[in-house]
DNA sequence: ATATTGAGAAACCAAATGGTTGCACGTATA
DNA sequence: TATACGTGCAACCATTTGGTTTCTCAATAT
């Protein structure tokens, strides 16, 4: 549905490549794994499948995702493929979060509470 | 297929409340906007389906999804209900995101910056 | 030169998602 | 008391998702 906006009658799918959400992208376990997996060390697909129980055509497909959201980047070498971790592109959740920061931040608790202890001691 | 855990077999789906994943939650723009709505000022699903082109069931969709997961907590007062955002949850995400920010952190770029120039210098 | 390996693409499928409309029900209001 | 309002729930639907199996193809190994 977001893909939508991209594809158009006469370019159904491919010309227009299919931008993913960030968001969207690190939704499902498995792909939130593979982040932590690649962001330690750039791997193959194949090393990547043996870390979990489904085939590593699925494995493929969520490196597919995460790559058209640019959470990852390919790097070719003979027929191998590194997939490594780019960081920046969740910069993008770590841009929604941090409005809402300073509403569970333990700091800003303790200030509180500094506040309402002078409140309590001026009265 | 997350909720699928905490189901079983003569509990298909209430008893076992669904449990939402919070990054499924944030997965959805809508979602996300009701987010940010909320978390500036408490506000009733009828409110909050003024700002939205879908219907006002759908956003009550939205609501119990993110009411689930605890990103929004639920106050009623009549027959109105108002829904507001409960930061500890996004905490969640914060901690997921929070070991790559090292890695796209201007500062520890100006840091590798630093470094190599001293090796030029150096060299 | 031939066999094997790494990896993506295609076709298919069951389940989940996000939307709709219609309804039920408690709370306010005339 | 009767009516309007605010809200959630159920049933339905089209689309998306995440998985599988089969296939192709280029790069390596024998």
């Amino acid at each position: 549905m977001v893909a939508r906006i991209f594809a158009t009658e006469r370019f159904p799918n491919s010309v227009f490549e299919m931008r993913r959400d960030v968001f969207q992208a690190i939704a499902d376990p498995t792909r939130r794994a593979i982040i932590l997996l690649v962001a330690t060390q750039a791997m193959t697909p194949n090393a990547l499948a043996e870390h979990f129980d489904s085939s590593r055509q699925a494995i493929s497909k969520h490196l597919r995702i995460l790559t058209e959201c640019e959470l990852v980047k390919q790097e070719q070498s003979g027929r191998k493929i590194h997939y490594h971790f780019n960081a920046k592109k969740m910069k993008e959740v770590a841009d929604f979060i941090e409005p809402f920061r300073q509403m569970w931040d333990t700091r800003f608790n303790q200030l509180d509470n500094l506040l309402s202890t002078i409140k309590t001691t001026k009265k």
